[in-house]
DNA sequence: CGGGCGATTGACTTTCGTCAACGCGTGTGG
DNA sequence: CCACACGCGTTGACGAAAGTCAATCGCCCG
């Protein structure tokens, strides 16, 4: 959680995380029903969270990666009400929920960031709503891949290339969409040019292809 | 935002929040782009909030009824990104997020209650991802109606008449889908005697059955 | 090298959206 | 006070989009 604020109250917060844990590729970082503890705080690697309903249905509500925040949902209740799994090895900074209440009232930066933190995770929210609520099923996945390389990108990796660390399976619960809808729309976006796919290896060749895309008038592909 | 605290500190809150605002049916409270100054709280009436994307595409991410709060994805950005509308005359307290502030470092009580505030509205916005990411167009209808009743109920309103305050169009906009398959889904409903429809004046005759709906392997209504 | 999971592709079905016509009510103005 | 108009809602016929079911393929990993 990196902001520009006084050494001595940097020095208070390092202390506070220190403390790390390490999770190996589809181990669990917390569970549904879990007493609520923590928040996390992604060194590496990508995480899901998903929920799942009272009986069987189950949603994939958001990917993590590095420098992301997990368990904000668990401090309406002290109880976490969702899952969250590695997708690979990846490792997470502890943020003892207690310890860190009692820094934001000494540390106003740190009370400010703290709720913008929770107001992004708000406008995320928000934006994968529109998403699901007002797309087809080409603009979704074409603004999911838009979504992942501009955040991959924010973490000094290509911008037009990325791994995807998730199934079709999990791309389609995020998308609302089913695997083989995922899988056929991926290779739509090959035969149009837009993008090159082998297996989980995406490159992006037509950014602007893919964002007009995500404009609502778009019937046909631009270009 | 009645919680159970000190007097002393119930004062300080009640004079933060005595700046009230009315709104007239179609007001707008803020709009997208306006500068964050301030949280409202729901007194009376009903409200949406409506993204709106760069290019045209609309989207209803929310209703909120009485002791419900606006504005905490304006946080992030010091700036609305959002509007929000009144569905009938309506009157909202204004929480100046300064003086919030403020008053959450001297009052713990006070910044655990923000803090669940917006982890509330975290977890209100996965139940809607789920619903719009795994539920089919009755599915979600049903799950719309008992979501209302419960929220009405919760208010001490009656647990089986509602009066929509938002119109079909709306209620699609909300639930991804378009207003003539949410009217031929409450016709259907009505069919099949699960409610009674006069305009927006719904009775819930069978909540079991629409409960029923919302369960996964709901591929007919129960009897 | 073999097994299994994940991905792809095809054929068909279902669901929902689209376009269009019409009906109902409410509120406003003559 | 009545009539009309407009916004909202309903309904039908049709088409497009995505889901389902099933077969096959191809990587990885053991």
């Amino acid at each position: 959680m990196p902001v520009d604020l006084p050494p001595q109250e940097l020095d208070a917060i390092d202390r506070m995380v220190s403390n790390r844990r390490r999770l190996l590729k589809g181990q669990r970082l917390y569970v549904a029903g879990q007493p609520f503890q923590a928040l996390y705080a992604v060194r590496s690697g990508t995480l899901k969270s998903v929920m799942t309903s009272d009986e069987g249905r189950s949603q994939v509500t958001g990917f993590f990666m590095s420098g992301e925040i997990l368990g904000l949902e668990g401090i309406l209740e002290n109880q976490h009400t969702c899952n969250t799994i590695a997708l690979e090895d990846a490792e997470v900074c502890i943020i003892p929920y207690e310890e860190l209440n009692t820094l934001s009232r000494q540390f106003p930066a740190l009370q400010s960031h703290m709720h913008r933190v929770m107001s992004r995770e708000l406008v995320k929210d928000h934006a994968t709503l529109m998403m699901l609520g007002s797309m087809r099923a080409e603009e979704r996945v074409a603004a999911f891949l838009l979504n992942l390389i501009d955040r991959l990108q924010k973490r000094g990796f290509s911008s037009s290339e990325l791994v995807l660390r998730m199934t079709r399976d999990e791309i389609g619960s995020f998308l609302g969409l089913k695997l083989e809808t995922v899988s056929r729309t991926f290779s739509k976006f090959v035969e149009d040019g837009l993008i090159e796919a082998r297996q989980r290896h995406i490159r992006i060749l037509r950014p602007d292809a893919l964002a007009a895309m995500t404009l609502p008038n778009a019937k046909s592909a631009a270009n």
